[in-house]
DNA sequence: GTCTATACGAAGATAGAC
DNA sequence: GTCTATCTTCGTATAGAC
């Protein structure tokens, strides 16, 4: 098949990206981890790591928007709990392990390139967030603040979550969240 | 003097940590940053870099309760503001480059007992915050739940402006956090 | 499009003089 | 307590056959 290998190392790459952050991705792991082969590293990625990881993350941003373009027309607690939905079960199916790949880059990058990446990707969340709160009826000026809002909060929660190896704390902050989003202001 | 090489050693592992991670952080980084001398490196750190981030991750939890404790008495707004300038601050004089230290580890480091002891600085920023919010008058409950909403919030907020390069988003979100803190439960 | 072998550089760790 | 030189390991990248 034309480009299963180089989809296996993106996979790849993303889930190392999530536990290890962007040094701690090693090429090396990344065969390892999905069987790929190594000698096809640099004719599907002719940039080399860099340009792996790079995919890694726009895949990555891709995911999300698909994700929450199921809650289109949920109302706003609906919308923001779906959204927490995404990074919980990524918590949970790796017994809090891993995180938010973007995050990783963000905090780690030495290439301003992958930054300016990670920015898009997390531009597009809020984004897309804001979209769905203002088209379910909050005003636009409120949406955009609380998709900021729920973004960083997710964020820190989920870091704060595989420091204690405990749901919990994400629990503590995700409720929070569906309880502000029910009394932000519509139109 | 006598710890005067190990302490700035300390202090550039810190800031290599909030601005490039933990794989990041090299040693040779922390010799040149610091001028402090190579050879002396396993004299003062018989551990190596992993006891040397491991000082570090510690000061960082000492600096920040330190902090804290200056907004004991305030109001509950008030010490969240505190809390908040904390992070605004490393921000500011970084110009959006540098950020938290142990979130820097959670998220890379693959040594279980570095994770251990960003999870005890993680939860000693909450129990002082919990402290003083409830010495403040706010019900124990309702400000452990707050401790910990307000320690993620800035932890992911700080990352947003790092991916932003500006201090806009964290802004939006600290503001979110001092009005919660208005209305929080009182005994 | 896949594979092996290898070159190259970098980073952490060590030895031992001063 | 400081310093230099060096060792070892490892990770990325390349070359070139198949």
């Amino acid at each position: 098949m034309a480009h299963n290998t180089r989809e296996k190392m993106v996979e790849g790459a993303i889930e190392l990206l999530a536990t290890k952050g962007f040094q701690g991705t090693l090429l090396t792991d990344v065969i390892e981890a999905t069987g790929a082969p190594r000698g096809s590293i640099y004719h599907h990625f002719p940039g080399g790591k860099d340009e792996m990881i790079a995919a890694a993350v726009d895949l990555t941003g891709r995911r999300y928007v698909e994700w929450m373009d199921t809650f289109v027309g949920a109302k706003p607690e609906m919308i923001v709990g779906g959204f927490l939905q995404f990074w919980r079960h990524t918590l949970i199916r790796s017994d809090m392990k891993a995180g938010c790949p973007v995050l990783a880059i963000t905090v780690s990058a030495d290439v301003d390139e992958l930054i300016d990446r990670a920015r898009a990707v997390f531009r597009a969340s809020r984004a897309k967030l804001t979209e769905l709160l203002s088209g379910s009826g909050v005003t636009v000026d409120a949406a955009a603040k609380f998709a900021t809002i729920a973004v960083a909060s997710a964020e820190g929660a989920v870091v704060l979550a595989r420091a204690e190896r405990s749901i919990e704390v994400f629990d503590i902050v995700a409720d929070n969240l569906v309880d502000q989003a029910r009394t932000l202001p519509t139109n």
